[in-house]
DNA sequence: CGTCGCGTTGACAAGGTTCAAATTTGGTGG
DNA sequence: CCACCAAATTTGAACCTTGTCAACGCGACG
């Protein structure tokens, strides 16, 4: 809302979002620079997006400046259509982010005359609310490791369990979404580090490797 | 799953949740007794619900008995249309609960076959997401008198500002809403208490006189 | 080459949990 | 109807996990 938005560079095209209503609008490329807010709490809602390349927060406030967040969205994740005639969180792209977007009006009108598009769509906020859940499971009932764990996993399941895992977001971002502080979080890495469950493949530890995921699983309550 | 249910008395009604579908199928009301099963996490889903009278908790639970309720269903509420094709988790009644039942099955055809059906059912797993949305910064941000004043408020809000709140659920559900101990959860009200924000009618402390709803907003941060 | 952002680590403080006990209530059975 | 017992709530004290504050290292970048 008063943060800068660096978007730029835009163009026609079609891919899943367009798979979703039809064809029957158009879908532009949009791209945004890291840090820059994509939409804003209280905003009005004009598209919906989907992740071409890059990584978004969805994020909540508190009037001191606690935030919570939501989610994460990385590639080829859905994000936009789960709120209602205002925003009810922000969304920030964590590194340089290009999306797909078409406008949201489009959106809901083309996928409510269709059928299968009712479903589709809600599954689709069903998938957040299931998200949702089971975050509020973690947040208000899992210890600090626990949460560090969880969100490990998480990540690796959502990048395919690849050899290195490429963290797009900082250590603030990984404690306010677990609900903790950085120092928490940096100190439960460290933990997991010296006990060989993972190894960081840069200096500025954000390429990590899990070194024993069946552990992992284990420690995952 | 494994606990005893209580189900009894069914008779044909229609209602709200009739309304919802357009009359095209039957309502029939059922009722629970205190603390039994209303569906399971892991089962199939079966119905959806609407609370005629009592209240209902629906939750989570880790493998080691924590549990995180996601939230509570007052009087008129639905619930059990926000899943997929098993549920996601548990639903019990508070106290004796009685409720107005219809097939899934029948629901989701139906609505998706209605004009503006669809919107009204996005609408109500909106609703949910919503609620989950500020649950979890809750959870993740607030601190222990935050999230009690939290509470306060939103079952004063839900009721309608009654000049005495009836808390149908007991200080484990409430520190399980939370994310607290049902300790920490009696200290901030006898804390609240004692700074005259609010009163007891009952001895069993959960009939509630909020004495300063101003007050009470400015500490809801 | 200095500065800044990010991450880690240590020392200490504090908020919340755990453990224990007292009180009260409601239910149950005799 | 009364006595007894289980459950719910509150309160206190000790403890511990996590937060706070501070310092340091490192790489990026102007």
């Amino acid at each position: 809302m008063l943060v800068r938005t660096n978007a730029a560079s835009h163009r026609t095209n079609n891919g899943h979002l367009a798979a979703l209503v039809g064809d029957q609008v158009f879908a532009n490329e949009f791209s945004y620079g890291k840090g820059s807010e994509i939409f804003g709490e209280g905003d009005e809602p004009q598209y919906v997006y989907q992740i071409q390349s890059g990584a978004v927060r969805t994020y909540k406030m508190l009037p001191d400046g606690r935030r919570q967040i939501n989610s994460f969205h990385l590639v080829g994740d859905m994000f936009g259509f789960e709120t209602g005639p205002v925003n009810r969180f922000s969304a920030e792209a964590i590194i340089h982010t290009t999306v797909q977007i078409i406008r949201r009006r489009s959106l809901v009108d083309v996928v409510v005359k269709r059928e299968g598009g009712t479903k589709g769509l809600i599954n689709l906020v069903t998938r957040n609310l299931q998200h949702a859940e089971n975050h509020m499971l973690l947040l208000g009932r899992k210890n600090a490791f626990e949460k560090v764990i969880a969100f490990l996993r998480e990540m690796d399941e959502r990048q395919n369990h690849p050899d290195v895992m490429m963290l797009p977001m900082n250590r603030r971002d990984i404690a306010d979404y677990l609900g903790l502080t950085v120092e928490t979080v940096a100190r439960a890495l460290s933990i997991l580090r010296r006990q060989k469950m993972l190894r960081f493949e840069d200096a500025m530890q954000r390429k990590v490797v899990l070194l024993n995921r069946k552990i992992l699983a284990a420690l995952d309550v």
